[in-house]
DNA sequence: CTGAAACCTGAACCACCTTTCAAGTTTGTT
DNA sequence: AACAAACTTGAAAGGTGGTTCAGGTTTCAG
């Protein structure tokens, strides 16, 4: 559909206003597409919010779909970074999952508009939206790989109770960040509450 | 935005031609969505596979949004429906979320439309994809009730639980019905190794 | 049978949007 | 200073597709 020269991305500046310009068209777009959506934001809108004429978006992207995908890889970057610092070698295998869901609560809450943007991906870059998830996927798994040769977890653990977990994880992020309500437990509580879950289930003993 | 007249959904028909024609748009507008997306759907292509003229649709529809929204609501009771007819009273509690999950995986592996359709509600109907998952929610919420009542479970189990497994299935179902791959497993085991996920948790004993 | 309501038809209207382009301005190098 | 490349500009081309409408056909109650 596409033949673009580098990588993927933008057609890169060479010089700083170039670079001005380019970011500001990336960070007009986050702002159109995460307010009316993929379909209903315009490039005139995006050029309104950054300042720039209408002409100028096609110095620095081919198309509509290329200035979305081009934040959709941004901003799964953005999520994996977010996890990977809240976490830490030291920890044990349940605490980092509890880390990691935490971490990931807050990073939903501050960053809404991330979250509609790269759900939205299903339907404008598929590739990319499967891309994401099964990137999340095959960490997750690595880490109870890792759990069960500790001794932490069960063995048999894979890609399955992976899917499981992440499910878990996007799930309580939409209810609880996203659509966070007045009189929600705390974050705080339902990293813990979801980190019982994890570590014993929820049968009563004697089962 | 929108003044309609009665509860909500489409112009009702009030002879049997009219009855038929409805129907045909229905289903023209299912497989025009689930083929090309809301946006990319044309209220033409609906016309066509249904073998009607252009301006038939609007003697049902007030507009693309309105079908849409009728459609989405249609499927949402679909989904809850194939649920319940795979439940019954006699089953334990556990034994009832192995028998949703796996009712789910089957339903979903053979209505990828419907899945598809319900999920980009989350831009073109927001509210109802809403009311679609926190619908379903409030009923596994119900059911961690009732385990906990008869002693299966153990006590303190909410909301959070609720859309812990709710995140579980619909990923679980994501990827093994939707995205299903040459040598995965069967949804026999997925159900299973998810159910054991929820009975006993995978850190290991003595912890 | 008959007339009114229900339903059907498809061309045309119209609003909106992506993309192109030719002409002008700025930047940075020699 | 001078020039080429980079960048900017906004009008307009070119499409698309939702929605309307006036006129015709079918249905069905009385």
């Amino acid at each position: 559909m596409k033949a673009e020269q580098g990588p993927d991305q933008a057609k890169a500046p060479r010089t700083e206003r170039g670079r001005k310009t380019l970011r500001k068209l990336l960070d007009a777009a986050t702002r159109e597409f995460a307010g009316h959506g993929f379909h209903d934001a315009s490039i005139s809108g995006i050029t309104r919010r950054a300042g720039v004429a209408l002409g100028s978006f096609y110095t620095y992207f081919d198309s509509k779909d290329a200035i979305f995908r081009a934040l959709v890889s941004d901003m799964s970057e953005g999520v994996g970074r977010a996890a990977r610092q809240a976490l830490s070698p030291s920890m044990g295998a349940l605490e980092i999952e509890h880390a990691a869901l935490h971490a990931f609560l807050s990073f939903a809450s501050e960053n809404k508009e991330i979250y509609r943007i790269i759900d939205e991906a299903e339907f404008v870059d598929p590739d990319s939206y499967r891309a994401h998830y099964e990137t999340i996927g095959t960490r997750i798994e690595e880490r109870l790989k890792a759990g069960d040769d500790s001794g932490e977890f069960i063995s048999g653990l894979g890609a399955p109770e992976a899917w499981a977990v992440m499910g878990m994880n996007v799930f309580l992020g939409l209810r609880y960040a996203i659509w966070a309500r007045e009189g929600d437990p705390a974050f705080e509580e339902i990293a813990r509450r979801a980190n019982d879950l994890l570590a014993h289930g929820i049968a009563s003993y004697g089962d």
